[in-house]
DNA sequence: TTTAAGGGTCGTCAAAGGTG
DNA sequence: CACCTTTGACGACCCTTAAA
C-alpha cells in the first residue's frame, strides 16, 4: 500500500519518535533507511514536502521470512531466523533429539551457527515459550482414594493436603498429558556425550510396553511403602524419577542401547504447528526443485 | 549415593540510535 | 566526527528439577 507522510509524521510513525531536526540533519541516512524497503517519491501537502512510500517487491527469501514471522505472530528481533526455524523444525520432524545441547550441536554442524553452546538455543526456546509457540502440556488433577493396599496386603495412607481457606482436598498429583520420546545417550570415557540418537517409533512403543509392566511392580515393591515412612510429595517425586530412570536404562540395555533416556516431547501450539508443517514442506520442496 | 537437562543471572560485547 | 546511552544477543557459571 502506497502511503504519504510529511516529515513530522515520518519521525513519529516510522522512526520511533525522533526529533524532526535529527531527521533533517541526517536526511541522507534516513532516506536510505526508507529506500531499503520502499521506492520513495516526493510530493506536496500545503507548504510541506511529502514522502511517498511505495513498498518494494520483496525477494523470495524476504517473502519466505515474512511468512515465517506471520506464522509465529511475533517479531524475533535480531535473533537468527535460521536457528529459530531449525529449533522448530527439530521439534516437528522428530529426527534429532530436541534437547537444547543437541539442537545447538546439530545447528552448528549444519553451519547455521558458529558455536555449539547451549545458551542461545535456551534463550530462543524461552522466547518461543513466552510467545505461546511452545506450550506446556495439559495437566489433569488426580485424587487417589485412601487407603492404598500394597502387594503384601498392608494398607497405606497417603497424607492429604487441604486448601487452608476452603478446606478442599488438593489433588494427590497432576497427570501431564504428553507424549514421551526415547533416545540413546552415548558417552566417551570422559563421560562427555558424543551422540544422542532417537529411537524409532516401534522401539519406543516396545520400551513403553516393557516399562509399563515393570513400573507397576517397582512402584508396589519400592515406592508405595515410602508413603508410610512419611516421605513428602517432593521426596516421592525424586524417588520416583530415580526408579523410573533406572528402569528405563535397564530396558535400554536389553535393547542394546548404552544409556536410554526418556523425555517429554515438546508441544508446539497446534495451530502454529500445522502452519509450520506446511511452511517447511513448501520450503524444502522449493529448494529441491531449484 | 546420580545425572542429564532446563532455568536464572550476570558480565561482556557489539551495534544502533541520537545528539553535541 | 565523536561521544554518550540503550538495547539485546550471547554464553559462562551455577543452581534446581525430575512422575503416575
Amino acid at each position: 500500500m502506497i502511503q504519504e507522510y510529511i516529515a513530522v509524521e515520518l519521525c513519529e510513525q516510522l522512526f520511533g519518535g525522533i526529533k524532526e531536526a535529527t531527521f533533517r540533519r541526517n536526511k541522507e541516512y534516513y532516506l536510505g533507511e526508507l529506500e531499503k524497503e520502499h521506492n520513495v517519491r516526493f510530493g506536496k501537502r500545503g507548504r510541506h514536502i511529502t514522502y511517498i512510500l511505495d513498498p518494494k517487491e520483496q525477494t523470495e527469501q524476504q517473502k519466505a521470512d515474512t511468512e515465517f514471522f506471520e506464522i509465529l505472530g511475533c517479531d524475533i528481533g535480531g535473533k537468527n531466523i535460521e536457528l529459530m526455524k531449525f529449533i522448530l523444525k527439530s521439534i516437528i520432524e522428530q529426527k534429532i533429539v530436541p534437547v537444547q545441547d543437541e539442537i545447538a550441536l546439530q545447528a552448528n554442524r549444519l553451519g547455521l551457527w558458529g558455536t555449539d553452546s547451549r545458551g542461545t538455543v535456551k534463550n530462543y526456546m524461552a522466547f518461543l515459550k513466552d510467545n505461546g509457540i511452545i506450550v506446556e502440556p495439559m495437566e489433569i488433577p488426580i485424587w487417589i482414594e485412601n487407603p492404598i493396599i500394597n502387594r503384601d496386603g498392608k494398607e497405606i495412607w497417603i497424607k492429604r493436603k487441604c486448601d487452608p481457606d476452603t478446606g478442599e482436598i488438593l489433588p494427590t498429583f497432576h497427570k501431564r498429558i504428553v507424549k514421551h520420546y526415547y533416545f540413546d545417550c552415548v558417552k566417551n570415557e570422559a563421560g562427555k556425550v558424543i551422540r544422542r540418537e532417537r529411537v524409532s517409533d516401534t522401539t519406543a512403543r516396545a520400551i513403553e510396553m516393557a516399562f509399563n509392566n515393570l513400573w507397576t511392580e517397582a512402584e508396589q515393591r519400592e515406592l508405595l511403602s515410602l508413603y508410610a515412612l512419611g516421605y513428602t510429595a517432593m521426596e516421592m517425586k525424586k524417588e520416583r524419577s530415580k526408579v523410573q530412570a533406572r528402569i528405563i536404562r535397564e530396558i535400554g540395555r536389553e535393547f542394546g542401547m548404552c544409556d536410554c533416556i526418556r523425555k517429554e516431547e515438546p508441544i508446539i501450539n497446534p495451530t502454529i504447528k500445522r502452519q509450520l508443517n506446511d511452511y517447511f514442506n513448501q520450503q524444502d520442496n522449493g529448494a529441491w526443485v531449484q
